[in-house]
DNA sequence: CTCGTGACGGGGG
DNA sequence: TCCCCCGCCACGA
């Protein structure tokens, strides 16, 4: 392709569709997006990238912090409607507003802690 | 070009 | 368990 921006994937589109790859009441955390992306991404940028995400084409509620948590704060709207949105996918929360990422937290196959097998280049890179 | 900001994460007390 | 501090990097002013 002569146009490059056509083939490059916008930094955050390499975000986004991770997200949309996110299956119903699975969640992600932000830490683990910039970790599948690699170098250049940090939990902080991913954070960032998701706030302009358009909220139409992008699960944004299934991206939750690393306490298991909604981070959306006050700023956009009723800190519970994240919650709720996943809650009504199946997703559990206790009295903190927090879910277990062991049952929820989700991965792309091939990503799975690698434990002894070595690293996989990434079906999203 | 520089500076500040932010949907974060992890370590330490 | 909670609170604080520091690092991280894209992006807008």
């Amino acid at each position: 392709m002569e146009n490059k921006q056509v083939n490059e994937q916008t930094y955050r589109e390499r975000v986004y569709k991770i997200v949309r790859a996110i299956p119903p009441g699975k969640v992600m955390t932000y830490g683990q997006i910039a970790e599948i992306l690699g170098e250049g991404y940090t939990p902080r940028t991913v954070g960032y990238v998701m706030h302009a995400a358009d909220t139409q084409t992008v699960p944004w509620q299934r991206v939750i912090n690393s306490q298991g948590a909604c981070s959306t704060g006050k700023m956009m709207m009723p800190v519970n409607l994240q919650q709720k949105m996943l809650e009504d996918e199946g997703v559990k929360f206790n009295e903190k507003g927090r879910c277990d990422l062991k049952i929820y937290g989700w991965m792309p196959e091939g990503f799975e802690e690698t434990k002894d097998n070595e690293e996989q280049p990434s079906l999203f890179e």
